[in-house]
RNA sequence: CGGGUAGUAGCGCAGGGGCUAGCGCACUUGGUUCGGGACCAAGGGGUCGGUGGUUCAAAUCCACUCUGCCCGACCA
């Protein structure tokens, strides 16, 4: 490609709301353009790197057997109303109504699409397994995008999809993605980390994330150094020690402006782990047959060493979601903020105790009476609730596998991997009839890999103070000719000649400096850079360097440079 | 959805009631230069985000609104 007739261009300033090098970099080297908030086009450069991220999962797909389709990005509502997620996914999946008023969405994943593939398919025990996989939009309107392709509203996402006749193939499958994904980043060059979470709004059991260690992200993995246990903090465990102790009976004791913890410990002059904090949230419970909603109050009690990890409480109290609730709210429900606790509170709360709490006893908490709080109070005993593992995992705490330090760290989630079972399959009725002519559920998984959040990673892992690194798997092209010599045609042989030879090759033509040649091919990042030059070139020379190597430049013979290069380029391609 | 911040040329910014709205980069033309973002000269490019108001006069003041970005809520 000639640099002169490339659609795209450098600029030399970080567009205002760059905030990230990756980012920054993406935007000024001309790889991709905004059109609105996380809507993003991909311009020559970022097309291709994307269609290198694209090959490379379409190979490691394909090598497990899975056949590409292509599913619409428009559903009919209908589709959305049989598994209860039109009712139960929020304001981030846009709908909308087609010109005979019939609700339509857009999908944001293709689980129930996909379902009903399956269920026209499949019939019998014969046809399994199963396993599709497409490449395609989803829109999902995310009410913060940032990051740039970080966090995006509409992006390509890979996903796949498993058709099992037993737990036993579908775990199969699982683990088969498990390691391709791991095959996948490694190819791209993205060094990523599984860990265990959430299933979230996917329904299943068994989930993995793969997640890109970063400061930039937004996740929390929670990690043993020690004997490698993994998870995201929405669902890490760790050991908690308990403090068991003969029950004795509450006490109103006087506290007054003790509204925190650390408040109360100081007043009474205890530890945090001898006290028992609540929090007040809303959640919504949906009918799924209905898709009727219902508010309830919900109190999330943990130990006053210790935080609530929402993500678990909304779990734990099987809402559909969470929000923090208003002081009036609590109130209505005969509680009082800073002096709360389940103690007397109104029916219908739903109560979840931490098992740290649960396991307690004598605890302080609060009265339910502005500036008092109760000595001595027993879960059991002085209230009721759901009794679960809600609390926070933290830096430092203990690993429930082996029991040595935890260590927290932010990390960006590039793919995950859910065991769907038997939660959509059941729901659409895709059925098959085994051996015995039973008719059973298909068990189902579902694999996605966000194919833009992969190549964002990869140019915040691979950057340097003037401009991207991409390593030559993904990056757009394998060579960057830069001329600097007057002969347009002694250049443009040269050219040709490294295209015949089947390299890829950016050829900057443009009647630039040298400096300003320079200063974007650092930009650009393409991984090896080609310089002919009078200093050289009279030699019968060119220069050649590898992008970001802190080697001196080699000297390579224009006579046999396509093939020293492609040896070079094998090289790269080897490094990995 | 709450809090903050900003919208003036393609990009980065200045101007904050009064003459023809500026600067740097980018762009065009001519010349000089020619291995790390060159120089000289001459140019082109703007409904100052939008709507409504105040005023003799609005980029500038007021109201509403749209959009971007940041923090939070949210998020497979």
């Amino acid at each position: 490609m000639r640099q002169s007739r490339l659609f795209s261009k450098t600029l030399r300033e970080a567009p205002n709301g760059a905030d990230c090098k990756g980012y920054e970099y993406l935007l000024r080297a001309g790889y991709i353009d905004q059109l609105a908030a996380g809507i993003f086009s991909l311009l020559p450069l970022g097309f291709r790197s994307i269609q290198k991220i694209s090959a490379i999962v379409r190979e490691e797909m394909n090598a497990l057997g899975a056949q590409e389709i292509l599913m619409p990005v428009v559903n009919p509502g209908d589709l959305w109303k049989e598994t209860g997620r039109f009712y139960s996914i929020d304001r981030e999946m846009s709908r909308f109504k087609d010109r005979n008023d019939r609700d339509m969405v857009l999908a944001m994943t293709h689980e129930e699409c996909c379902t009903d593939l399956g269920r026209n398919v499949i019939d019998s025990y014969k046809r399994l397994p199963l396993l599709v996989y497409q490449l395609q939009t989803k829109w999902r309107d995310d009410p913060r995008p940032r990051a740039g392709l970080i966090r995006v509203r509409e992006f390509t996402m890979k996903d796949s999809y498993s058709f099992d006749k037993d737990q036993e193939g579908l775990e199969k499958v699982y683990k088969a993605h498990y390691d391709a994904y791991f095959r996948i980043y490694k190819r791209c060059g993205l060094p990523v980390i599984a860990v265990g979470s959430d299933s979230g709004m996917m329904g299943g059991k068994v989930a993995h994330e793969y997640m890109y260690l970063s400061p930039i992200g937004e996740d929390t993995i929670i990690h043993c150094p020690s004997c490698g246990y993994t998870a995201n903090r929405q669902v890490a465990r760790f050991q908690k020690d308990y403090y068991p102790e003969a029950p004795k009976a509450k006490e109103l004791v006087e506290t007054p402006d003790a509204k925190t913890i650390e408040d109360l410990c100081k007043c009474l002059n205890i530890p945090a782990t001898k006290t028992a904090k609540a929090l007040f949230m809303v959640g919504t419970f949906i009918n799924d047959q209905n898709g009727e909603e219902e508010d309830k109050l919900v109190v999330g009690i943990v130990r006053g060493d210790m935080d609530i990890e929402e993500n678990k409480l909304q779990n734990a109290a099987k809402a559909n979601s969470l929000r923090p609730a208003h002081e009036e709210e609590i109130l209505a429900a005969n509680m009082v903020p800073g002096f709360g606790s389940p103690i007397g509170c109104k029916k219908g709360t739903v109560v979840i105790v931490d098992d740290s709490v649960a396991k307690s006893n004598n605890l302080v908490a609060g009265a339910n009476k502005a500036g008092y709080h109760y000595l001595n109070t027993n879960f059991g005993t002085d209230y009721d609730g759901i009794v679960a593992d809600i609390a926070s995992a933290a830096d430092g705490y203990r690993c429930p596998t082996c029991g040595k330090a935890l260590s927290a760290s932010k990390g960006v989630e590039v793919g995950n991997i859910f065991q769907l079972g038997t939660r959509y399959s059941e729901a659409m009725n895709c059925y098959y009839q085994d051996e015995n002519g039973q008719r059973k559920p298909v068990i189902m998984g579902s694999y996605g890999i966000g194919i833009g959040r992969l190549l964002a990673c990869l140019c915040e892992e691979y950057n340097d103070e003037s401009g991207l690194k991409l390593p030559i798997a993904v990056a757009p092209y394998q060579v960057h000719f830069i001329s600097l010599i007057k002969d347009t045609e002694v250049s443009d042989k040269i050219y040709d000649e490294l295209e015949k030879a089947g390299i890829e090759v950016l050829y900057d033509d443009r009647k630039e400096s040298a400096g300003v040649k320079f200063a974007d091919a650092d930009l650009i990042g393409i991984p090896i850079r080609i310089t002919l030059g009078n200093r050289s070139f009279n030699e019968g020379k060119c220069e050649v360097k590898v992008r970001g190597s802190q080697e001196e430049a080699m000297s390579f013979d224009l006579d046999n440079l396509a093939q020293e290069i492609k040896t070079l380029i094998a090289k790269l391609e080897q490094r990995v």
